[in-house]
DNA sequence: CTAGTTTCTTATCATACATCAATTTTTTTA
DNA sequence: TAAAAAAATTGATGTATGATAAGAAACTAG
């Protein structure tokens, strides 16, 4: 009972739902713990769930044609994560999530987020919220790399995302960013210049 | 009382309103009718509304510190434009929208938006999944910006976006995939070879 | 139809970043 | 703490794409 309260008030912060809603809402989310170097899913596989974490870091894992791997999210306490373009569209996932810190985290099914937002709007409009947040630092991150230099992108990774910077390591930072860990750890010699 | 529905029924498809939804749904919307080269949007200001683009093209374009410009979004027919950042989170605009061909388009407030949504939960359904969309779109653009060549994103695009092609010209594309006109050219002579 | 503007192409040269190959530093584990 | 593994650094060289400059082609408007 106390529990309860407890992750959903870390989960959905000030939104005011009532006891019966709070309770409904944390039977539909697992808990688990993981470890570093586990992975959540794997690419191919179907992608119902999203997960809330705690604790701890994950990120979101693109394999190309050529082998290289490829960041596309990290999150840490308060994020959410998943292969959102397979969630959100039941096609099958084109990346891995992989546990890079030991981690607390919470599931929640497509199926039951779905549900549960039709019985409580300001759930549906916490995701829609949520959403559009993730939607514009998306386009942030496309403008970033439309327009500046790998230099510029790693110091504005840092600057914006210093929690991150300090939780992964620099090949996961050079995979975000889109540059090999070469050229990366020469713009940290730059940089460390100035 | 008939082009209500029409609208109606043009931008929302198969979602059931009563006449009274409708009704209201479609006060909230202004018509425009616009030609290319008009600026919906400068760079700067308030964006306090989204567009839906029931014929013509538009480009949301983002002028970098060195004057260079990089488009973000294209929308044709049946989509939706706006400066989403700004849009959903009531900074200033970061990028303007612009007229790429003649356009009939209706424009709906983000506070309308945010009642009606509150009023209709349907809708508020629908702008949710919209954005899904829009973000999945977005993950794979980050991801072909990471792991592509300026080649294989140029043939991804006409692929993944025939109708687009048609209605802009090659600079856009150009500043859309982030090369210059000239390289985008080569890479053009390229794939007439093949 | 012609002149003017816009868009696209081609060529040369420059550069940011990748690749390949060691080597050093840091972290993990026994 | 020593050995092994993982991560980061450094140097030499290659390549995709950018910058600049000029000209050709395609629209547009009088």
């Amino acid at each position: 009972m106390h529990t309860k309260n407890t992750i959903i008030l870390e989960i959905f912060k000030d939104i005011p739902f009532s006891e019966d809603e709070s309770i409904h809402i944390e039977s539909k989310l697992e808990k688990l713990t993981i470890k570093k170097g586990d992975i959540l899913l794997n690419a191919g596989k179907s992608v119902n769930h999203q997960y809330f974490v705690s604790d701890g870091c994950l990120r979101t894992c693109y394999t190309d044609n050529s082998g290289k791997e490829h960041t596309i999210q990290f999150a840490i306490k308060n994020w959410w994560i998943s292969d959102y373009t397979a969630f959100f569209s039941t096609t099958k996932a084109v990346m891995s999530i992989e546990c890079i810190q030991d981690a607390v985290i919470y599931k929640i099914s497509r199926e039951d987020m779905d549900a549960l937002c039709v019985e409580i709007p300001q759930l549906e409009t916490f995701f829609r919220k949520k959403m559009e947040g993730a939607f514009a630092n998306f386009q942030k991150r496309i403008l970033g790399g439309l327009s500046q230099s790998a230099k510029e992108r790693y110091a504005s990774f840092i600057n914006t995302y210093p929690n991150i910077e300090q939780s992964v390591k620099n090949y996961h930072i050079a995979s975000y960013l889109g540059v090999t860990t070469e050229t990366l750890s020469r713009i940290r010699k730059e940089l460390t210049k100035d």
